[in-house]
DNA sequence: ATTTTAATATGATAATTGTCATGTTTTCTT
DNA sequence: AAGAAAACATGACAATTATCATATTAAAAT
């Protein structure tokens, strides 16, 4: 098994902060994980009591809603933590993480690492500002869900998946998700995620080689209103 | 001026975990300030520098759309810190914080605060904790905005506000809000807004003395669906 | 290879919500 | 206290989005 004071993964993440010693007992107490698409990596209510170090993969933290859609709130990648607010809140997860590809995780336990947290003002600071970030983030998702429509939603989520997640060879978008994820994503109804990713085929925005999006237009879609 | 040794408005927030020596020493530098309702206490795109630890009163948090509208994302009142983020992030604001009434605040300047986030780990972690309670919080409104009615939406919004905040004497929302606040909660229309509790009154779910709006019935406003 | 199942697609229609117009009430200003 | 301005309210209508029905296509299972 890798030993994490060699991994690379962990310059993309807070845990780049922790020393060559904390490093070493972390390696030694964590576990490597191999996760199909689609597994269900932690449900709604679950005690977590670690996070995951994403080494491979892409997946999606969905919560549940009462009218049975499965809005998608974040999605996380390669180089990320999963997981990381179970180290700050003894509360059960309120999210559900799922695999969109087959990933590749290391978990580590929060027994081990909680100390860290605790002495290693560098590390705690790093995941603030993570924190810090994603709140961000959420802050300008609720102003786009409140004020935007369906369309201008899914323009703007194809854009972001475009630029943060990357493209396939042959231009087509890296992450492939069902147009379900899309409509979850977005907070509407499949077949009206459907209908305007047809639209937008028919404008020329976007083409589809099967279920697989390219966009031909990021201009356009950016001024789309 | 107050001593932040012996405010007790610390002991609701992250402040709490400081030691003696460091209020002692946060409260020389402090500066108080009274608020009058409706002012602009910092606009998207200001540094920042520092958190307000709030004595008395309430502000909104909100952020500008594109379509003109003005999304509120967040209400922090007495005893909370506004402007934490800014602690942790060197960006500067992405949300506008507007009194909703008299306030009395107190500025801590960053420079002052920085070295006790980056030394006492006690304090960290609390800020840490405050800030993945609120990312939960985002997640929800993330979900209700996407997945609920307007209807369901400014019902919550109503129930929230009278748990969160608390009533007059005479069982009014002791948070008053102008219909377009309402709106700007919920992200709809300010018509749409006024409409719903118009709905609400005609059903004997709210009453209104005024703009005032006394909740007559929290079940019932819990079973709308 | 063929059946079965799931995902995608599109039409028709209903429900929700936004916009514009206009009137009323409340609040503020002088 | 009178007038102006802002906030509240409601109707009429348009636009957006959801829902239901039903094909069609793609993927999975036997």
């Amino acid at each position: 098994m890798g030993k994490c004071e060699q991994c690379i993964i962990k310059q993309f993440n807070s845990l780049k902060s922790l020393t060559k010693d904390e490093l070493v007992r972390i390696s030694n107490c964590k576990t490597s994980h191999t996760i199909k698409k689609g597994t269900v990596i932690f449900e709604e209510g679950d005690a977590i009591n670690g996070v995951y170090c994403i080494k491979d993969g892409i997946c999606k933290l969905s919560k549940l809603s009462e009218n049975g859609k499965d809005q998608i709130v974040k999605m996380v990648v390669k180089g990320q933590l999963l997981g990381q607010r179970s180290l700050v809140s003894d509360e059960n997860s309120n999210l559900q993480a799922t695999a969109l590809n087959d990933m590749e995780v290391c978990f580590i336990p929060k027994s081990e690492i909680i100390a860290d947290l605790q002495k290693n003002p560098k590390f705690s600071f790093d995941i603030l500002k993570d924190m810090a970030h994603d709140l961000k983030e959420a802050d300008d998702i609720i102003v786009n869900m409140a004020q935007k429509s369906v369309r201008q939603r899914l323009a703007e989520a194809l854009i972001y998946i475009h630029n943060s997640f990357g493209v396939n060879p042959d231009g087509t978008l890296s992450v492939l998700l069902s147009r379900e994820d899309f409509a979850n994503i977005v907070g509407t109804a499949t077949e009206s995620a459907i209908r305007v990713l047809s639209q937008f085929k028919k404008e020329g925005l976007i083409s589809t080689i099967g279920k697989q999006i390219k966009i031909e237009s990021i201009e356009g879609l950016k001024r789309i209103e």
